[in-house]
DNA sequence: GATTAATATTTACGCGCGTAAAATTAAAAT
DNA sequence: ATTTTAATTTTACGCGCGTAAATATTAATC
């Protein structure tokens, strides 16, 4: 990139010795063009360091190439691997991925929503809050540009739901802890923010009438986000006072679970499936930190590399196909069990 | 916000009865206007929804309103934290700020600059690799917008660094372990991809000397950013071998400090200062996890809000003065001590 | 080599807003 | 009430590119 500023597709086009109006096609699909042009552009473009204007690009065109990218949480680990694959599919198809973390602010939800309003995005792939999202934001948007749900389903809004089957997964890890020893109880917060909460616990109910146990659920105050603390002083409590029937505890989340864990370490209680042990402690969402944590935790892996892959695909045919599917899918995949050594 | 569909500025002028420079005045700094007009409009904005197009807007402009702001990892809630930090406080400020992660890819770092660059905007706050970083795309970008670096330096780059003073904290750290029982080894990575991790050893060789003790570094292999794995695998390796002169072991960060505790809980080792105790671990950073691993984590917290503020600030002024400081200020906020149980 | 289909060029207009200069109006100071 | 000062309106142009239509060129097919 030698040191010939451009300043324009014009300038660009009398250098490279390209018309304007195909120079703009390239930009917008380097496969429009013939091979050769397409050479002679490209070799131009690494003698010429020439970008186009991007706020002139999307000014006056009907739609961008930009996909919105909404996330309760970036600093949640799950949530931050989940974002980045969707970015990594929109990138891979062409798309410019904008990618905002909502900080676990449903309010922030709503705020984010407007502003990629205005960015006209193509579409959007939305991780709701669930509960604590604002309906009438996401239908405002909605009306302008196709949206996708993942991870947590909020009833009839957008084109598709893509997400984990609690039901399976749940029942999985309920089965397998009933099987290698006492039946769990469902460790939970009084009010998820998450409608994946309240799936898991009633494949929890279900799950625990197939097998013939008798359900107890512990629900305990908390609400946002701080979900290892409420695990912590909540878990710590339930631990003490002696609130468990039996000594395995299904937590609704990892988070929830490395809270607990970390109240057990300090009741002096060992956690494990082995002889000795107190209590059997598992969670849901093979949280990266799940294999560190004392002792490591099992769990339930959340196949997040298919829901991003999914929930992009699906709304890239949805764009470019300029159709929404008749009806709307449902489209949810397996966890898989993940043994480690706190149950 | 009636179904009143405004569709440019044009109209919303007649509607509101002002005229569009005025409108265009208080979009782009509402106090620039007489305050019955902006109240007029503001009256005016309610009943009708209309925003300006952003695209049309920073098209034909000089200087935008966005900050770029780019962290090596938003996975890692370090810089998830202060990521946020910094963009509310360009929020703050009147700003739009930009967040870009680079999922702990030096290349991204570029890529991210990169396409900063095609956004135009008013200056970029970037908290580097370090070793990893590209020094040629941060120099490009910086002949075109300020820009201020933040946790990693890198010599002379910028006009102002913002960070830690790794030389107090450090030596504050080690201060403790030496007052509180056996002076620590130091534990971290052969080649850290993090400047802070050199500043911290030379810190803690420095303050080994002053307390009159020898100092004694354990470098493990490992390169990347799955730290916990290699305090978990290369530590664990060390207390296995027994090649600790000590019972003490300060770790470069938290992270390799919870993968440590990790083997040290696998190994059967009990951490902590109290009776009975195996062996002492401290971290660096205060880690949102910190206070959750088993046992909780005595470590240094760094002023993340502060160093956060300052960037932003300093970054403001440079822009609102539209000049650089004649000299490269250099920025260290201290850490503090964050006693737990781990040492 | 002639015909056809695909692609590129020319020409021209518009998007929504920034912004400058001059004219007007309103508010503040005297 | 008059002058001074500040804010607003009018007018007008341009930014960089999308995009459409007509024309010219190239490549593919026979």
């Amino acid at each position: 990139m030698p040191p010939s500023k451009i300043r324009n597709m014009e300038e660009f086009a009398t250098i490279s010795g390209i018309s304007r109006p195909t120079l703009s096609k390239y930009f917008n699909n380097p496969e429009s063009v013939r091979k050769s042009t397409r050479q002679r552009i490209e070799a131009a473009l690494k003698s010429h360091d020439y970008k186009p204007n991007v706020y002139a690009m999307n000014q006056n065109r009907q739609t961008t190439r930009n996909i919105g990218v909404i996330v309760p949480n970036l600093a949640d680990p799950f949530f931050n691997e989940i974002g980045r694959a969707v970015e990594v599919a929109c990138i891979k198809a062409g798309y410019s991925p904008i990618l905002l973390g909502c900080h676990g602010k449903p309010e922030l939800e709503a705020e984010n929503l407007e502003s990629l309003r205005s960015l006209k995005p193509a579409g959007v792939l939305l991780a709701p809050f669930g509960r604590g999202s604002d309906r009438k934001a996401i239908e405002k948007i909605l009306k302008e540009v196709p949206l996708i749900l993942f991870d947590a389903n909020i009833g009839e809004i957008g084109a598709e739901f893509v997400g984990t089957d609690n039901l399976q997964s749940v029942g999985l890890i309920v089965e397998y802890l009933c099987r290698s020893g006492e039946p769990p109880s469902f460790f939970e917060m009084e009010t998820p923010a998450n409608p994946n909460a309240s799936k898991r616990r009633q494949a929890y109910l279900r799950s625990m009438e197939v097998h013939g146990f008798a359900p107890h659920i512990l629900q305990v105050k908390g609400s946002g986000w701080n979900f290892e603390e409420i695990g912590q002083i909540e878990g710590g409590a339930v631990l003490r006072e002696g609130g468990l029937p039996t000594n395995t505890v299904l937590c609704s989340n990892d988070r929830l679970a490395i809270g607990m864990l970390s109240a057990a370490y300090k009741l002096g209680l060992k956690v494990g499936h082995g002889p000795g042990c107190d209590i059997r402690i598992a969670g849901h969402d093979d949280h990266p930190f799940s294999r560190f944590t004392c002792p490591s935790l099992t769990t339930i892996a959340q196949d997040y590399a298919a829901i991003a892959e999914r929930a992009a695909s699906s709304l890239f045919r949805i764009i470019d196909t300029n159709e929404k599917p008749p009806q709307r899918v449902e489209t949810l995949f397996e966890g898989k069990l993940v043994l480690r050594d706190s149950a």
